[in-house]
DNA sequence: AGAAATATACAAACAGATGTATGTATACGG
DNA sequence: CCGTATACATACATCTGTTTGTATATTTCT
């Protein structure tokens, strides 16, 4: 009855793969984990031993494929050689135009986020801090590289881009916004790097 | 057994105290519908009646004190006829110093307004657009009386200054941020502010 | 105003879903 | 080859939402 590690892995793998099917086709709430299961040719015991519990099943989905500002994070790093400044708006609106596509998942990604934000509140804490971190680095370059005006210091700009990025692509996820990220974000972005930074005093 | 309109009320109201203290004291999967009706002198069947449901109550609950974020829309209403961004900022101030006490409740509602953010996202989504109309009313305000840079139409700095605040005042109710409200945040506010003004060309 | 009709405010019973505890065959490590 | 941890299945207790029942406040009709 045991199964090999592989197979294990197979069993791991299905449950997911069934799982996301499942719940982005009737929500959350609406899909037991006893359906779930059955679907994937197991029972509950499959399920808890594997995810532990049905919150553990939905964070492990949400970890699969990244929390859409984990990917974000995961994208902002940037070449120290260049204009760091200006590589990250580039990064961003890259970014934006990958996210304003697929549609179809968003409905779901997002209300996986939302749970996640929920449930598990420290996983979410730690990969804003990445976030933060990242953005606070490339102001740092920039300001190493006197880039910055001397009234944005690399901290309060980090703090501001930072917050402003998520504020606005969490409000964006939620749908009906009434605005785009590529056209009012990016502008918004743009207006603000211009804000903060000043030309290159050496050439 | 049928209890008068007055009497229903207090049921409701004992229902959502003793809902709100067993919640805040054991967290809101440890305490079970039947503990609170329990608590309260009534059965399930009373806390179904006046909620619906489980999550029904804790909506109830966010609905009675608000969410932090719709409580700050609620206080960004500013006098036309003075300096729009200078009451603002002030308006900001006073909001998060009141903020930063009451660190009791804190880590509850926010746990209440995550809840909110998953199970309701379009009650949410509501007063989310009340907070980024308020601010942008005070930017059209400002660039009325030409006190908005040029490269900032007041509905980019509306919105940037809109995701700034959401984004931070989330972050920061999620705790172990790693910045303040009261210095950080309004210290980036002040910047932005600063940057996106230009001085009173009458005076 | 009094009586009948109806809606209200729950309690009690029921059906499913959830997490946990336990059982067990077997892959794997020593 | 033997002991143990693994990968589940099964059984159980609890919690959940729903349905039904019912006494009575409230409304409506005359």
């Amino acid at each position: 009855m045991r199964r090999t590690k592989e197979e294990a892995g197979q069993t791991r793998e299905r449950i997911l793969a069934v799982g996301e099917r499942l719940f982005r086709a009737k929500g959350i709430a609406a899909v037991s984990v006893e359906e779930i299961a059955e679907a994937a040719g197991f029972t509950r015991g499959a399920v808890h031993w594997h995810f532990h519990d049905k919150r553990g099943l939905l964070l492990a989905l949400a970890d699969r494929r990244g929390l859409p500002l984990q990917r974000l994070a995961d994208r902002v790093k940037v070449d120290p050689d260049l204009e760091p400044l200006d590589e990250f708006q580039a990064v961003i609106v890259r970014a934006f135009g990958d996210m304003e596509q697929g549609s179809a998942d968003r409905q779901f990604e997002t209300t996986l986020a939302a749970f996640a934000a929920a449930e598990a509140p420290d996983r979410l804490r730690r990969f804003e801090a990445d976030l933060r971190q990242a953005i606070t680095t490339i102001f740092e370059a920039a300001e190493g590289g006197r880039r910055l005006k001397p009234e944005w210091p690399a901290a309060t700009a980090g703090l501001a881009c930072y917050g402003l990025l998520s504020g606005l692509v969490n409000a964006w996820l939620r749908g009906e916004a009434g605005f785009s990220l590529t056209t009012d974000v990016v502008g918004a972005l743009r207006a603000f790097i211009a804000a903060v930074s000043r030309p290159n005093p050496g050439g």
